[in-house]
DNA sequence: AGGCAACCATACGGTTGAGTATGGTGATCA
DNA sequence: TGATCACCATACTCAACCGTATGGTTGCCT
């Protein structure tokens, strides 16, 4: 199991459980949670399932190693990406402006809304969500607001994100790097950043 | 199909096509649109599925109708409820409050969006979305922003309401009628409603 | 060379739900 | 009274998917 042995030189291209996960994430993205099958996944991975449960247990098994990549790879991308930029505003327009870039993270997670009555992306969602407001409340605090007000001015933040994300969904935003977007982003920026 | 026959003096209760739409919208705010299904939907009312294709030609036409229900009944919520308060800041308000009163309807709302992908609920969300966010915007208008920022404003404040939602059913929202619900509603009025 | 472990296929049984065919039952009305 | 319509039950077929059992193949290691 876990194998994580160098294939050395294999004439026949073995899988490790790392291409599963991918592969599982890549379902997820683009069908959801619930298309992550253990035959359709098989198929698409060009063998049978007598395979994958060598690999693992059960579905269960595999959504939660794949969500737990996710999510591992998302507080990594938070702890990079954003922290690097010091000025605060400069930080919360970044946040917005990153939907569209790290597609497949992104969708996956967009994939994970539509699935927070699945017991095992709830606490995952959970978890993000905490992780993400509170680096954001952070960037409030650092512009002035006082702490419950950065916490409240938090949460909105997120609760636009998330309900962007629902827009888009339903196909009721204007397209990205579009006139229309970048003019609505910045009514958003002007409304709910404070100016310094 | 659909008898709207007046029962007269039946022993046995026999069940009309409003009683099917009545249990689908219940099933769909319990457990989410995939959850409505003809054999869980006919147990749970205590017959068979043989009725089932008596009523209905098949499970795509019950979600229809089911959907259609709602849609109209929200509507309409939409052009009394709201319409009546003159006050545009008032009506904003009560937009935000209206939040847990209209238990099932809400439910149901919210289940839907957990649905976006689904061929039948995608152009519900599509036509009540706009709807909405008309409203909301001419509400902005009448508080004194130009079109194209009361559009904007009123999209933003759409995201915030289905931002909010998503963390509803993630369980991360302060419990309605709390204190520090109350705080947070006061902290988006301020933030999103211009002041007069 | 032979043996073991990693990896994969085949085949099976069980569950859930969609949709069909067909027959039964009660109320109503000619 | 008996024919008929409205409503419901029984009993299937079909498909998708989960999980198991079991045996086959490949490659590395001694």
């Amino acid at each position: 199991m876990m194998s994580q042995a160098v294939p050395t030189k294999r004439s026949r291209a073995r899988l490790s459980a790392a291409d599963w996960e991918q592969q599982a994430l890549q379902m997820i993205a683009e069908q959801g949670v619930h298309a992550l099958a253990v035959e359709p996944l098989a198929r698409r991975m060009g063998i049978t399932k007598g395979s994958f449960y060598w690999h693992f247990s059960n579905r269960e098994a595999l959504l939660d190693q794949a969500l737990a990549g996710w999510e591992k790879h998302d507080a990594r991308n938070l702890n990079t990406a954003l922290s690097a930029i010091e000025d605060p505003r400069e930080r919360l327009i970044s946040f917005f402006r990153r939907v569209g870039r790290e597609r497949l993270t992104h969708e996956v997670f967009s994939a994970l809304c539509m699935a927070t009555d699945h017991p095992q992306v709830e606490p995952v969602l959970e978890r993000v969500a905490n992780r993400r407001m509170k680096h954001i409340a952070r960037a409030f605090e650092e512009l002035g607001l006082p702490s419950v007000e950065a916490e409240h001015r938090a949460r909105l933040t997120y609760s636009v994100y998330l309900g962007f994300l629902q827009l888009q969904r339903q196909h009721q935003t204007p397209s990205l790097s579009s006139q229309a977007f970048e003019a609505y982003i910045e009514h958003v920026i002007s409304t709910l950043i404070p100016v310094a």
